[in-house]
DNA sequence: TTGCTAACATTCATGAATGTATGTATATTA
DNA sequence: TAATATACATACATTCATGAATGTTAGCAA
């Protein structure tokens, strides 16, 4: 069936975005083709070829439609928040990134396939580099707020707020990863919110 | 060339383990021929195909060659030196793990790949599994290590052992996966010990 | 209404990659 | 020393996957 109009061929489009994301998440993007994609789709690889160039074009669109509105969420409205105090509001904002993984399929899965279901070689080795240069900005937020912490003297003065930035950093994409590879649910998934008040407890100034 | 000897054979298979190594660090897994890793290794498929079933069998050879001791000595000799104090002992073993990745490029090609050159979908996925199981019995090592600092009154009576294990595990994890990643050098190499000795500060009394 | 173009579907040629089957030379063993 | 097993190399058949080329249909503008 051939669409018509502009609006049914970015249904389309869209449509072949959410079929790469499913096929993707199962097989590996490597093992994937454009025909299961197509096929996922209820099209034919014409389709997806009219939409997009090649695969690697269809894994930075899929890609992008879920990495960037969610960079931005994450620094913009959260952490300026001036009026709940900075530890508690950065405890909220990586609760909430969290608890985004857990009701939002689409994220989940996004996230499943860049950590585990992809190889960052030739033409993808870009996005991962892409995502270092997207971490910086948010390493730069978590400085802000420790920073404005001192500050209220919610945590020591011996402490270094850049440091603390850092190994914030680390601990969350640690928790990210982890999160995604337990599948199971067993450990990490079960209580990640327990997690994130430990690791921010442990800063606050007792 | 025919290799005659059973020791000559254990030297073909060295030789194609570590082709193998090297061009999956290059291509990715999924895009490496097993007559890329013939040819790098200069030999035939032939000979690929008689030391091993496929190229699964061969990744997860080559990946329990550098993991299997590496966990083993993560476990045995660091942590449970009785001399010094359990936190510098878990400070040094952090040190010397990312030593290890810095002095020794077959390790630290290991790990690309595994964190970023290879697709956890079929056969693999039960890779995945194993790593997760492994990574227990360290989080387990470090809930000891934090219990002992604890009795010795190294750190706060308030924290508890078990969360901050998990805090540690995920912090390293993430530091792991970022150091790998920031192949530039420019963050997280560069000062991975002063990470790490902020990450264990933070746990001392004060 | 005619012509053009967007939005696909279909077909085809080509090039890998895989696994297996077979060949062969050397060691090892009876 | 004949037979057999080891350690490969070579050759082959089959199976995809890709990209491009071509075909088709419906909207839209003049």
């Amino acid at each position: 069936m051939v669409r018509k109009t502009k609006e049914d061929a970015s249904i389309t489009r869209q449509l072949i975005i959410d079929a790469a994301r499913e096929v993707f998440a199962v097989r590996g993007v490597s093992r994937t083709t454009l025909e299961h994609i197509a096929t996922q789709a209820g099209v034919t690889r014409g389709a997806v070829y009219w939409h997009f160039e090649n695969k690697i074009d269809l894994f930075n669109a899929m890609r992008e439609q879920v990495l960037l509105p969610l960079i931005d969420r994450m620094e913009d409205k959260q952490l300026d928040n001036l009026n709940t105090d900075p530890l508690t509001a950065l405890e909220n904002a990586l609760k909430t990134t969290i608890a985004g993984l857990e009701t939002c399929a689409i994220t989940r899965q996004t996230y499943e396939i860049m950590m585990t279901k992809c190889e960052y070689v030739d033409d993808l080795s870009l996005s991962l580099e892409t995502i270092m240069l997207n971490c910086q900005s948010i390493v730069e937020k978590y400085v802000v707020t420790y920073t404005r912490a001192q500050q209220l003297g919610l945590i020591s003065s011996q402490l270094n707020p850049a440091q603390l930035a850092m190994d914030t950093h680390l601990f969350f994409g640690g928790l990210l990863h982890l999160w995604v590879k337990d599948f199971r649910g067993t450990h990490v998934r079960a209580n990640s919110n327990n997690i994130i008040e430990a690791h921010i407890q442990l800063r606050r100034r007792q």
